[in-house]
Order: structure tokens, then C-alpha cells, then sequence
DNA sequence: CGGCAACTTGACGTTGATCAAGCCATGTGG
DNA sequence: CCACATGGCTTGATCAACGTCAAGTTGCCG
């Protein structure tokens, strides 16, 4: 969970496996869980698209919003949030980098949720048209895209347990694991340490909690060795001790590892 | 959201619009949100299935199963929950007559967590593979399926934002609100009072509290005239009052009232 | 170096959890 | 039709987790 800037020595590992442009990682992140030909990686990288900057927090969709682009994340790290009629802000997804952000929109043609960049975030534009088109040419490629939903809503599920089931540190420790799991699997490789790019904000935002509280948590967690302040940010360098303080299991993540080298043959 | 058994006005209001047999209800779920040509109506009736009636709190369905057949709920209510490594459990969703009950299984083939009827229920069960088949000739078909396991994710978003950032009350009745929404939907027809099915038990499986905090919640939106006790069970009877306690915006259940007359014409 | 945003800490309040006891509907068998 | 058993509801007393408020402190960037 590097600072997005950064260029950390994960990133670089995935970009130099298979070089198929901007899009790289994208297509990388889907063959994690689907099987697709060297034929449909080709074609998904020559998808059009245009690439944009992004600073934090400044809105990416909004409730309500129509949509005819579907934003790809290839740098830095985005949330979904909702706000309640008082003002309480709750984010509900996080994404990393490879993940399509909006798949939804191709169906679904008004957003429920806002989102924005917590990192400074590059994106790639798909038009919506283009993706729709492929999908419909090539089945597996359709189906690659729906299980990448189909595995956001089942970290939502997961979501709903840990807000509504856990206490403050096991909540908190979970979340980390998650985000462990998912950094590693674009990754390619287990990343040994990460530093979370949220503030405590942002970390109350998605826990359902205050920030005071997150901060009391940051503490205990530190004192546990699970986690080090490295300055104002936090770094995760103890999986084991946050593993067995979340009980954790990434079951719900439907990881498959279907290894690129092993998918080179045509559908 | 009567008690199954009782087949209430609203239900037989439904059955008698337009008599595509025992699927009746769940392609009108469909049409809510998507255009079927009659052409993909029929086609959807006759699916092949077989209609089977389950006992309350009978297992459905747990994590970790491997699944070929895709259960349609046609009478009863279900939930979706997950259990906690301390043994705490959260229902992450509430199914209704009319709705799938696991399309994900069509493309992620072990389950991420466990389902039962919350009342007797009547499911029934279509092969994936012909499931599959239907929605490759068709695509408003697989459209038309893909926009409801979206509307699903939309709905566990609210619930993040319901159980992160509401307190008791209104969390209460947010879900009150909610159900009856879903429940008008499928009835095509707005329900002027239902029942809920739930034990204060399940009701606090569903909202993250303890069943002694759920009862005080229902004395307090009693006395407030929001809801009713009759006998052992809630009859929410004054909808006006209830949308105003919790704020209430069905803006993400994504409902467009694809009428069934309007959409007569074939694809 | 100055200013700002994020973090930190302590004191105190409140919501909702826990524990425990009693009650009331519903269903069953005599 | 009543007795009684059972599971769910109700209630009060007490307690802990987490929220609120407010006043610092620290890292960070220009």
C-alpha cells in the first residue's frame, strides 16, 4: 500500500513479467482469478483509452452522475464512500491499483456513491462502447469482468461482517490483512512490508469508527508489534501477529492464481 | 413481507398480471429494472426447473459448497449471512420472492458464505448450465441477470453506510424502509402494511446490535407510532413516519418500472 | 521558519452490550 | 379445553466500548 508516486520494487516486478502497455497490470489483475487467452490479454491492451492524473481527494463520480467511460485504476489507491443525511461519511470499497473502477456503470446507468483518489492516482479511460464490444466478441473476457465484480461484492459481504461483528482491533487488523492480500496479489509476489496510505481519517471512514478511536487502535496494534509508526504514516511489517489477531482468512477473495505463463494457449 | 403460507392480496395481485407459470414473479423482478422482449419472457418461463419447499433455518446453502443449480426464490423470505471467528453472525442480505439467490455461483464456484429461509420457502432450481445457455443466445437476458446481482451490491453498500454510520434507531428503520420498497416492487403495486418476519433475534443478526438493544428500538419506534406489535409480531403500518426517522432514499435500489405492457415489442 | 493538517492524549459522556430474571404467545398432548 | 413446555419477547441493572470535546504536539511543505 505504497504511496503511489513512489514506484515501489512491487510495482516495478509486476510491469517487467509481460509488457502489454498501460494496461498491464489491468489485464494481470483479471488473470488472477480468470483464464484468459494471449489472444484476449492482446486485445484488452489494445483497448482505447486515454490516461489522466489525478489529485487526492478530488471527486472522480458522483451520486447520481451518467456515465460513458470506464475508469481502469493503474496507479495509487481510490474509495467508494456514502454520506448519511447527518453528514456521517462512510467508505464502502477500496480499490487498488489493476482494478476496473466503475464496471457497474455499463449497466447500471446512475452511480449510488461517490468516489475519489486518497492517493495521487493515474487512470485509464475505456469508453464504454469499446468494452461493451469486446465483451460481447469474446466470452471469456465478459466473464473475467463479471467475476471482477461478482469478488467486490463479496468484500463487501466481508465488510458488513467486520463493521457489524467485530470489535475496534480485530476490525482494524482485518482490514490490513485484507489489504495485504489484495496488494500482494497484484504484486505477483507476497510483499513483505507496506505502508498504509489512508490518514486516520480516512481509516475511521471505512471502520465505521472515529478517528480518536482509530488512533487508540494504531497504538494497541503498535504496542502488539504488529504494526510500526514510520513518522506520520503507518507501515505493516508483522503479518503473522495481524493474521492471528484478525483470524483472518482470504477465502472470500476467490483467489485462483491463474498464472499468466500458463495461459498462453488460444480459448 | 408476510409470512409465506398466507398468500396475501399483493401477492395474488402479481400472479394474476401476466401468467408465465411458476417463474412468474421472478422475470417481473427482472422487468423492473430491465427490458425483456415477450420473446425473452417466454424464454425465461420455460427454464427447465424444479420447485422445492424448505423449513425455516434448514441450511441452503455454506461456505466452501460447490454449486450447479441456481435456486430462484418464489415464496418465503431467505438471507445470506457469515459467521465470525468468535462465533458472532451477521446476515449480509435479505432475498425476497422473485429474486435469484445465487448467480455468482454461475461464475465463482465456491460460496463465500451460508443461506437459510428466515420462513418457509418455495425455490426453484434451474440448472446453471441452461441458466448459461439462455443468457449467451440472449444478451438482454444476461444483461437483465447482471443488472441484478449489481442492484445486490448496491444494496450491501447501503447496508456498509447503515451499519457504519447510523445509530439504532434509524439504522431500525432504514431497514424497515428498505424492505417495503422491495416488497412494493415485486407486488407492482405499493403495500400499505406488512409484516416482518424476522425474530428481534435475525433483525439483530441483520443490524449489528443484540436482540435486547433491537427490542428497545421496536418499543421506541412503537411509541413514536412507526410501527405496530401484533401479538409477537411487527406490522409496519405508517410508512410516513418511518421515511422521515430514517432519511430515507431508494435512489440505490436503481428502480426504472420497466412496465411489462411497454415492453411487448420483441427485442 | 511559519503555518497547517494530521496526529495524540486525557477527561468525560453515551450508546449499546451483558447479565439475569420473569413474562407471554403459540403449539402440543392429555 | 386446559396444562404445560418452549422459544421468543420484555425489562431493569450494570458495565464496557466507543464517541465527544478540547487542548496540545508533531511531522511536513512551502
Amino acid at each position: 500500500m505504497t504511496e503511489s508516486g513512489e514506484n515501489t520494487s512491487w510495482m516495478e516486478y509486476h510491469r517487467s513479467v509481460m509488457d502489454l502497455g498501460p494496461l498491464s497490470i489491468f489485464i494481470r489483475k483479471l488473470l488472477n482469478r480468470s483464464p484468459l487467452s494471449s489472444n484476449d490479454q492482446l486485445a484488452l491492451s489494445r483497448l482505447p483509452h486515454d490516461i489522466i492524473h489525478l489529485a487526492p481527494d478530488t471527486n472522480l463520480l458522483c451520486e447520481g452522475d451518467r456515465v460513458t467511460v470506464c475508469p481502469i485504476l493503474l496507479e495509487g489507491f481510490v474509495c467508494r464512500y456514502k454520506v448519511a443525511a447527518d453528514g456521517g461519511r462512510q467508505i464502502v470499497a477500496l480499490k487498488i491499483p489493476g482494478e476496473a473502477l466503475d464496471l457497474q456503470s455499463a449497466y447500471v446507468h446512475t452511480a449510488d456513491h461517490d468516489m475519489y483518489p486518497i492517493t495521487p492516482a493515474v487512470v485509464a479511460r475505456v469508453p464504454l462502447t469499446e468494452l461493451e464490444k469486446l465483451a460481447a466478441e469474446r466470452p471469456s473476457i465478459a466473464r473475467a469482468l463479471i467475476v471482477d465484480v461478482l469478488v467486490e461484492g463479496a468484500i463487501s459481504r466481508e465488510w458488513l461482517l467486520n463493521i457489524g461483528r467485530r470489535n475496534a482491533e480485530v476490525r482494524f487488523a482485518h482490514l490490513l490483512c485484507e489489504t495485504f492480500y489484495r496488494i500482494s496479489e497484484v504484486a505477483g509476489l507476497p510483499v513483505t512490508d507496506f505502508d498504509v496510505p489512508l490518514t486516520q481519517q480516512q481509516l475511521a471512514d471505512v471502520l465505521g469508527l472515529t478517528p480518536v478511536h482509530v488512533n487508540r487502535m494504531v497504538r494497541r496494534l503498535s504496542e502488539k508489534h504488529a504494526i510500526r509508526r514510520m513518522g506520520r504514516r503507518l507501515r505493516v511489517s508483522n503479518m503473522t501477529r495481524l493474521l492471528e489477531i484478525a483470524h483472518y482468512s482470504d477465502l472470500y477473495l476467490h483467489r485462483t492464481g491463474h498464472e499468466p505463463s500458463s495461459m498462453l494457449d488460444e480459448q
